[in-house]
DNA sequence: GGTATTTCTTGCCATAGGGCAAGATTTTAG
DNA sequence: CTAAAATCTTGCCCTATGGCAAGAAATACC
């Protein structure tokens, strides 16, 4: 029995024509990424966004001590991209690492603004993801100010449980703008509750 | 002599053709809003965004606990949105007030989707827009995670000298992540340096 | 112009989380 | 299978920032 196509679940038969589908999958390329390779450098303009069919990656940027902050965790079925570099063509400030060995889906910039400016549901959808992470991104720096690093770990834990498992500790604690050493602490005192 | 159209500035001639920028400025509308009043409550659909002639407005969400966390602040020429809730149609939880009398220029949800599928560049600014906001949110982002109170308040003094000095000190504040106690302590330092 | 209200400053002490370093544990690689 | 490297835990003490409350200053209002 054939698998239905991976990008299916991109761009479900709710949302899409069956012409829509077929044309969207057609764009994309299967790429494998190993364990540790990295799918976007600092300083590269980003030419290309990816969805993850298997594995986990995880962004970073490098402040001005040189300490690597996780900016970002990506599992099965999330869009991969640097929203910024992507689309303002700017050399990007972030780092972009699989963390696992990875399958993902590729689509370049230029194939992307064709669909984009072609078809409204592309369009739509593409807005919709965008705003997705902006509001992600935003309930996050909140969550920053007003709850306790505790909470923080509680709800990635919750949340993203597949991440708040497989990402090491250091590059949890980053993320949720604290200390390994904290982080461990935090962990304890959950264990013990 | 007549002055040219505020718009002319959001929609400026080398990036715009006549016809274009005539024909966006034609859909939006001038309103003026008094100091305290509200564009956006919470729990309301957002259906409109605006572009800041002059004043100044403030964002802000109530957390858990009932405290007022300000999430950003508009000055002329800014634009004013929630993205979410705009484009996904969704209850917000932010607010919007004017800090100041505002001359606004107004578009609603119906007449952007218009122009957003039918107009090329429209719908470039207005992706170039939305990932300008989420740069800026990221950078805010990582900042309170790498930088310490006084550095993340001497930034905004110098990128955004005009809301460092005509918001209230409460209002900075919960921006930076910090009670207004701090705030008041690290302006202190800062004038003694 | 004077009173009420809001905003800002400051002192005192409390606390979450950080820095460092040693040791324990787990993972990686030959 | 074993050694090396990476990751995680823990102790000790430190620092940035918070909580509270009183007084000072600025602003708004009648």
């Amino acid at each position: 029995m054939l698998e239905p196509h991976f990008l299916l679940n991109v761009f479900p038969s709710n949302q899409f024509s069956p012409e829509e589908q077929e044309l969207f999958i057609e764009h994309f390329v299967r790429i494998t990424v190993k364990k540790g390779d990295f799918l976007l450098k600092e300083g590269k303009i980003s030419s290309h966004y990816w969805f993850i069919e298997t594995g986990i990656a995880r962004s970073y940027a490098i402040d001005v001590d040189g300490n690597d902050i996780s900016t970002n965790f990506y599992s099965v079925g999330d869009i991969v991209i640097d929203w910024p570099s992507f689309f303002l063509r700017n050399p990007t400030k972030e780092n972009i690492q699989a963390l696992t060995d990875c399958v993902c889906w590729q689509l370049d910039f230029d194939t992307f603004q064709k669909l984009f400016h072609s078809n409204e549901a592309f369009r739509e959808q593409g807005r919709t993801t965008l705003v997705g992470s902006y509001f992600a991104l935003k309930s996050h720096s909140i969550a920053m100010i007003t709850d306790p690093a505790k909470d923080r770990y509680k709800k990635l834990l919750q949340e993203r449980p597949l991440i708040a498992q497989n990402v090491s500790l250091k590059q949890l604690a980053t993320y949720l703008g604290i200390t390994d050493t904290s982080l461990s602490r935090i962990r304890k005192e959950i264990a013990n509750e």
